[in-house]
DNA sequence: ATCCCGAGGG
DNA sequence: CCCTCTGGAT
C-alpha cells in the first residue's frame, strides 16, 4: 500500500514511476476511453464543451442534435435570437450565460477567425465561454493536439493520487504535464474522467473495487 | 469570492 | 434536503 506519509517522502523520479504505473493501469482499464460528446466537426465539439459545463455530456448530447440543425455554421450562431437559442439549451443549465456566450462565440468567430475554429489554445481562449480547460478540449478531440483537460475530475483524482497536492487548475496541468510524456496527455485525460465517473466518485469513491488503490494513498486510508 | 442555473442521485 | 455534474466570467 501506498500511504500519505509514503508519498511525502517521494523522489521525484519515484513519483513520476508511480504515476506512470497507474497511467498504464488506467490503459489497461479503459482503452476505448474518448470525448463522450457528440459532434461531426470542430464547431459542434466546442458549441457541446461550452455546454458541458456544470452538466452531465448525456444531457448535453440529448440537446445538441436539434441545436446543431437549427445552427450549422458559426454565422448562424453570430445572428441567432438569444430567446430562441436558449430554448434549445435550457436542460443544460446555466442557459442565459451559455446562450450569451456562444452567440459571441459565433460572432468572434466569424469576424476574426474567417467562421473557422482556431487551433491554437491562445486563440481559443480569447472566445467567450472558452477557458483553458475548454480548448484543450478542443485541440485534443477535434485536432490532435495534445492538451491535459483539467476539469474538476480531473483535479480530483490527481489529488487524490498525490500526484500534485495544487488546487488551481493552471498549476494542476503543468504539474501532471511534468509527469507524462505529451504524446499521453489527451488520452490520459479521458481515462482519468472516464475513472472519475465510474469508480473515484466525489462524494464516495470506491477504493475497494478500485485497480489504482494499491498505489493511491487515498486508498489507504 | 460569487454568480450563472437545471436536473438527477443519495 | 444537499450535493454533484468534464467551467467561465465578473
Amino acid at each position: 500500500m501506498t500511504t500519505w506519509a509514503d508519498v511525502a517522502d517521494e523522489t521525484p523520479l519515484a513519483l513520476t514511476r508511480r504515476a506512470r504505473k497507474m497511467g498504464r493501469i488506467l490503459a489497461d482499464e479503459y482503452p476505448e476511453a474518448h470525448c463522450e460528446l457528440d459532434f461531426a466537426n470542430p464547431l459542434q465539439l466546442t458549441v457541446a464543451t461550452v455546454l458541458s459545463a456544470q452538466c452531465t455530456d448525456k444531457r448535453v448530447n440529448m440537446v445538441t442534435p436539434a441545436l446543431f440543425a437549427r445552427y450549422p455554421t458559426a454565422k448562424d450562431y453570430a445572428e441567432a435570437d438569444p430567446t430562441e437559442l436558449e430554448s434549445y439549451i435550457r436542460s443544460t443549465g446555466f442557459y442565459r450565460a451559455k446562450a450569451r456566450n456562444i452567440i459571441g462565440l459565433g460572432q468572434g468567430l466569424v469576424e476574426r477567425f474567417g467562421g473557422q475554429v482556431p487551433h491554437t489554445l491562445d486563440e481559443l481562449v480569447t472566445l467567450p465561454g472558452v477557458g483553458r480547460k475548454t480548448a484543450n478540449v478542443v485541440l485534443g478531440n477535434a485536432f490532435d493536439v495534445p492538451g491535459l483537460t483539467v476539469d474538476t475530475h480531473f483535479g480530483r483524482l490527481v489529488r487524490r493520487f498525490g500526484w500534485t497536492a495544487e488546487t488551481d487548475p493552471v498549476k494542476v496541468e503543468f504539474a501532471v504535464a511534468e509527469l507524462f510524456p505529451r504524446r499521453d496527455w489527451t488520452a490520459l485525460s479521458h481515462r482519468l474522467i472516464w475513472h472519475g465517473r465510474r469508480i473515484c466518485h466525489a462524494r464516495k469513491p470506491e477504493c475497494g473495487i478500485c485497480p489504482l488503490a494499491r498505489l493511491c494513498p487515498s486508498a489507504a486510508a
